[in-house]
RNA sequence: GCCGGAGUAGCUCAGUCGGUUAGAGCAGCGGAAUCAUAAUCCGCGUGUCGGGGGUUCGAGUCCCUCCUCCGGCACCA
């Protein structure tokens, strides 16, 4: 079984923000969750390099649009480590593959009779050179940079006829209601379609900074046409000397942020319905993390939460964490340092890293290292049953923060159970029956603490690596996230606390 | 204006086909325990379930209406 999910790629025009890494980090999550279903998964994210206003900032920095390009993809592609990111390739899309791959989609539309030469016409500044839209004209149609009046002009274009798709994509629609996830995005995207398709123009004539249109070399393509087809160039050249269309292509999963629901639930699947191939599984667009007050980030508001600063701090498993737990996935959500240090502290330190130490020390102190090989309680076997086919079922429907909480009720359950049972008070007693007691306890302890490990490494891939580890069973596959029968005997190593105080 | 989503405990939110005293986490107060990163566990809530009306034996859950907030209504990426 393959699995191929995507995330948006960044658009380079700035630096990358906690926003950019809530996205990968929830791609990331489902990624490693696939892969522990032991299929042939491929996750893909890259750079968004092309467009007027990559050509813009360059002009204005006096340098040309490559070399910003190549400066600020080196920072959005340096994150991704640091983020736990396992992304089996980084497109951009000013590699030779891509733009050679483009072309090729692009004539293949043309080819089929979808684009024709129109007009576009629209307001244009002298200054800009450049055409503006409606929502960004200032009061009294001036240009919103250089606040001059703006002219009416047009251009010649290539236009795509979306229009054309309009039954298509209803009936895409009706008949995939997972197309688009959650399901008011759904909505959302489905009134757009059916309050009537317009044609869109595909390529821009005065610009430079761009794919040329192969039939028409003065154009270049306009961007969405470009970067859209990331998803499908990239399998082409991702691995040299093979292509992983035919293994990968269609896409199960593109996730993005609700900028950019149109193009991709609207103006995507139509180009590859006129590119005559196979439509992506599901789009899931996920929400927009708004500052500590709730309101759009901003710097001179002073609600940023900064990756970085997380990072340095924290790490990236307290990042991934946070986020996942902390924003429900679909929704927008608040966020900020001192949520992210409450739940640190509370969940990951005491509740979670607080649970496998004692775990660890108990079955040190009591039984020299070594994990009793008796029959596990089935107590709390019990509350383990059916938790690995729930995880995977939400998963499948992207349920990140769900999946995260299920998980989460077990590591509580495990805390409440050393105190029903009380392993110290047992430890105390001579009697043979306490001694396998305890046994038991602690048997069944460091297997409900690896099954909540093996679930939680999509999430903490670092520290639940080192405690799985530590713990003699490094297998992560989810076919070992069943809770066993009988104790391991597996020797249990002394670590340092996986979330230490901050 | 039209369409969609949301309004449940101080905060963040769960509440499946309408059905027992409306739940969880956080924060707060009190207690127990000592294996553990002074980490854990237990107990403590008279909430107009946005307002009003209706259907029903019974409504947070269905219908109507009103209020508030957010998003979309096409070529900024």
């Amino acid at each position: 079984m393959s699995f191929y999910i995507t995330t948006a790629i960044d658009y380079v025009n700035g630096v990358p923000h906690v926003g950019h890494a809530y996205e990968k980090i929830a791609t990331d999550v489902i990624a490693r969750h696939m892969r522990q279903r032991g299929g042939d998964v491929f996750f893909l994210t890259g750079a968004d390099e092309h467009g007027e206003p990559v050509a813009d900032t360059a002009a204005a920095e006096g340098i040309s649009p490559q070399e910003l390009a190549d400066r600020n993809v080196a920072r959005f592609k340096a994150l991704l480590p640091e983020l736990e990111i396992s992304n089996d390739f980084y497109v951009r899309t000013t590699d030779e593959g891509h733009e050679q791959r483009v072309q090729e989609v692009m004539q293949r539309i043309h080819d089929n009779g979808y684009t024709y030469k129109s007009l576009y016409e629209g307001w244009y500044c002298p200054r800009c050179a450049d055409f503006k839209v409606e929502n960004e004209i200032l009061e009294g149609n001036l240009c919103p940079i250089h606040e001059i009046p703006l002219v009416r002009e047009s251009e010649e274009n290539w236009f795509f006829k979306l229009s054309e798709f309009q039954v298509e994509l209803e009936a895409l629609y009706s008949d995939h209601p997972s197309f688009v996830m959650p399901l008011a995005r759904y909505n959302e995207a489905l009134s757009f379609i059916q309050s009537g398709l317009q044609d869109v123009s595909l390529s821009r004539a005065h610009l430079k900074w761009g794919i040329t249109v192969p039939w028409d070399t003065d154009h270049v393509f306009y961007v969405w046409f470009d970067a859209l087809l990331n998803y499908y160039t990239a399998l082409g050249y991702a691995r040299p000397g093979e292509d992983l269309t035919d293994t990968f292509w269609p896409a199960q999963f593109h996730v993005i942020g609700k900028d950019i629901l149109k193009f991709h639930t609207v103006f995507w699947p139509a180009m590859l319905m006129a590119a005559e191939l196979p439509l992506p599984e599901h789009v899931f667009v996920h929400g927009f993390l708004l500052g500590s007050d709730g309101r759009k980030m901003s710097k001179s508001l002073g609600n940023v939460l900064d990756p970085f600063e997380v990072l340095a701090r924290f790490g990236a498993d307290a990042l991934r964490f946070y986020l996942m737990r902390d924003v429900q996935f679909g929704a927008d959500g608040a966020v900020g340092m001192e949520a992210l240090q409450a739940r640190y502290e509370n969940e990951l330190a005491n509740e979670y890293g607080n649970l496998a130490s004692r775990t660890i020390a108990m079955i040190r102190r009591y039984r020299d290292g070594v994990v009793p090989e008796v029959e596990l309680d089935p107590a709390l076997r019990g509350e383990f049953d059916g938790l690995a086919d729930e995880i995977w079922d939400l998963m499948d429907g992207a349920e990140v923060t769900a999946a995260l909480d299920r998980v989460w009720q077990r590591v509580r359950r495990c805390n409440r159970y050393v105190e029903e049972r009380q392993p110290w008070a047992l430890a105390k007693q001579d009697h043979p029956e306490a001694h396998h007691e305890l046994n038991i306890v602690l048997a069944s302890l460091a297997e409900a603490v690896r099954v909540i490990s093996v679930l939680l490494s999509p999430y903490l891939p670092e520290s639940t690596a080192t405690l799985l580890k530590a713990m003699g069973s490094p297998v992560i596959s989810l076919d070992q996230a069943a809770f066993a029968e009988h104790g391991s005997g597996s020797l249990v190593e002394a670590i340092e606390p996986l979330f230490p105080r901050r």
